[in-house]
DNA sequence: AGTTGTAGTAATCAGTTGATTACATCAAGG
DNA sequence: CCTTGATGTAATCAACTGATTACTACAACT
């Protein structure tokens, strides 16, 4: 269809495109339900690629998962940047959710990291987890200047965003119950989440 | 082994002990990744009859989430029952929180419901995952007269704390970041909790 | 004793899944 | 031209999974 679909592209590149496939799948179906196959279709690849590139379903996972939490420490680390040392504990606290908002955009990237935290029992996946979720927690903490109590109150918001977008509350905004409860969550981003997310549906049904 | 290993229970008996066990392996492995043979193992009865009494592994995950949401509101209930009307809002929110961590000691109920909450985009356990979520929101907003606010709050802090649960944070109480972030998280009850995970081992991997 | 309904399983099936192997295609260098 | 190394796939495999079927065992009632 497209005029340069089948392209001969480096390995570096299949690389990123395997990824994002990977992102987007293992964040709809999780690590169990995501199929190295769906991931090669979502791709425009072979299922064989994928495996052989990555030596494995778990090694691509956890790259994936790397990825993921790499990319919310460096938009913290960009918000932080622009800070003067001036800003308020408050206005700090609210251009690191803006951030992370805007991170939500990418729902693959959310759902990812929230099945990575749902893996603590794994031996293999387990300490993964946990080092991801430290390592954001550190930038937050040194680098943001936030004392411990501020910061574990930005991160007990942040998880309620991100069970509330897992769950796609947004998909009912008539409810008088998440209306309220997105209210108080998302405050005036709430109606742009809203509309956000109501541009994501469901990855191809096609390639299931 | 056990003296009464294989009797024959009534169909109710066994629905629970089914129920039970899907707890622990949904919880453990998620939707997806939690097998209808597992459940049957950890539950001493055959695939056949798991498949059977349920009609299917969505029904049996329909019903063991539904479970896991109706037992946090029942605990929730009881909490709320023994108020007087005359304490503070930080008093019922520590009640509540207490609650909830007594809760956490079953896993599998913990998990069960995080995994829940990620399938926000299936058609058929989607509205079932933001239905549980809010029933328990309505209880603690309306039973307890907690404002939205107060309410949302409570909330982001308790989503924190499963998912702190739920990557097993408290595996690691040496590492200082996570030592500090656990303090902020579970407050006095934190060497409780890490001393109560202990005791929680995988499940048994002979029936994987 | 015989009938009947319920608890429960063994055997099996078709579809799926991660992985492996052998092979194909193409661009660049000599 | 033709070798060489990299990109990429078709075919296939063994293991697994949810579901179905046909069957057995037992308890209660007549």
């Amino acid at each position: 269809m497209s005029p340069e679909e089948n392209q001969r592209l480096t390995a570096e590149d299949r690389r990123e495109q395997i990824l994002a496939a990977a992102s987007v799948v293992f964040g709809e179906r999780g690590y169990a339900g995501g199929t190295t196959d769906a991931i090669a279709k979502q791709a425009g690849v072979s299922q064989a690629y994928v495996v052989r590139m990555f030596g494995g379903k778990e090694n691509l996972f956890r790259e994936a998962a790397q990825r993921a939490s790499a990319r919310v420490r460096e938009a913290f680390r960009v918000t932080i940047a622009s800070f003067t040392g001036e800003e308020t504990l408050h206005e700090k606290r609210l251009a690191l959710s803006m951030s992370y908002v805007g991170l939500m955009a990418d729902r693959g990237l959310l759902m990812t990291l929230l099945h990575l935290f749902s893996l603590g029992h794994d031996p293999a996946l387990g300490p993964l987890a946990r080092s991801c979720f430290l390592e954001v927690y550190r930038v937050t903490r040194d680098e943001a200047q936030m004392d411990a109590q501020d910061a574990t109150d930005f991160f007990a918001r942040g998880m309620l965003t991100t069970v509330l977008l897992a769950m796609r509350m947004t998909d009912i905004p008539d409810d008088p119950s998440a209306q309220e409860l997105m209210a108080c969550t998302f405050g005036d981003r709430t109606t742009d989440l809203i509309s956000l997310m109501q541009g994501q549906q469901p990855i191809d049904s096609t390639l299931r």
